[in-house]
DNA sequence: AGGGTTATGTACTGCTCGGTCAAGCACACC
DNA sequence: GGTGTGCTTGACCGAGCAGTACATAACCCT
């Protein structure tokens, strides 16, 4: 008996998301997101309720996307360690192609509204636990295909990787070139290729 | 003959700072600043001028004072690497001692204002590539020392350990604990301390 | 075809924003 | 001690903010 929406919920968050990414969350207007959505201002309250819980949607979408991403890479688990080092690379190349700079919204996220919106903390920690299951998995399935030193500790250097990865973020929003960002993943392949542990120190 | 000013003009940038540092950029009114300097508007704008340029003025001083800490602790030159491993120490501490969540302001700088502001982003990378070849030296050292295999490169290696820094950093504001963040810091120093080059892969 | 229900568009609210400005004030110099 | 300079204060501006109210429109079901 109601009347239908004539818009699509899921493409409306998108495009709301999209311009949280690009201007952050307090230089966005709910005039930015009538234009970017096409609703107006009636309907996004009617839909969706206030600014921060757009917000939340939209970031929530974009933490599934990265999530669903990370998987179909990591969904290789025959590689192991090259898994992981597919990851690294997979996040240099969408930092060097983002030319509008838009950067990665768990970064701005967290930057901006932490502590503040203790939902978007959660949010956060959740996905980047998740990035960093994975690259464990692939950590160890390194150690037992002997790609990787089997007296390394997996959870730490796994998240020495996902350490690397949001550095490599942060640098990429620096202007750092593609090249350096290439030999940040170069180098810590060799270090962990050439990792003997030696006798006296475990 | 003038009235002299009342104000410390320095003491007021670094209040504004602190400002800018918590709420970032767009969050941040003039009437924040206004109370936190303890000035009236219109001496803010009289002496800076538009919120802009008290953002750059509060940034550039954010930086002057990090790059200053960095040298202090990069002063120890005979320590070789070890200065290095001191370096990333400190940005854990800081990083942890952040009971406030305020974060860095680099890293707060170039997620919120680049590509918006290129004044931002050429201080940011100026900073960093201050901290990179505080760090490179350190690594040559460290190599001159025998405590780094001659082999690495010493750019990419100390451009990994600025990264690592930045995903530190990164990482505290999603709530690593402490021991997450050592534990970065230790398996880096023990892929480092254990690495020995392959006869085959160079 | 009509009615119930919800979506939509728009005008509007009260507020706060960044920024201005004029009037007075305090000091260093004469 | 007067005078001029420029600092300070606080009222003020138009614009834009988040959010609301309400009349109207569109659809499904009966």
């Amino acid at each position: 008996m109601p009347r239908p929406r004539k818009f699509h919920e899921a493409t409306a968050v998108r495009a709301a998301r999209d311009v949280f990414r690009r201007r952050g969350y307090a230089a966005t207007s709910l005039t930015d997101l009538s234009e970017a959505t096409g609703l107006g201002k009636g309907s996004i309250y009617n839909t969706f309720g206030d600014k921060e819980t757009i917000y939340r949607r939209a970031f929530h979408d974009y933490c599934q996307e990265s999530i669903a991403t990370s998987d179909a890479i990591f969904a290789d688990a025959d590689s192991g360690i090259e898994t992981a080092f597919g990851y690294v690379r997979q996040i240099i190349d969408e930092t060097v192609a983002d030319a509008e700079h838009m950067g990665c919204m768990i970064a701005k996220a967290t930057t901006e509204r932490v502590p503040e919106s203790p939902a978007v903390l959660e949010e956060a920690g959740r996905t980047l636990g998740h990035m960093q299951d994975l690259l464990r998995v692939s950590v160890i399935r390194g150690q037992a295909a002997g790609q990787v030193d089997s007296s390394l500790d997996s959870a730490q250097l796994s998240l020495l990787m996902l350490c690397i990865t949001r550095g490599i973020e942060a640098l990429g929003k620096a202007d750092y070139t593609t090249d350096d960002l290439r030999g940040i993943e170069s180098i810590i392949r060799q270090l962990i290729d050439g990792y003997t542990p030696t006798p006296a120190a475990e």
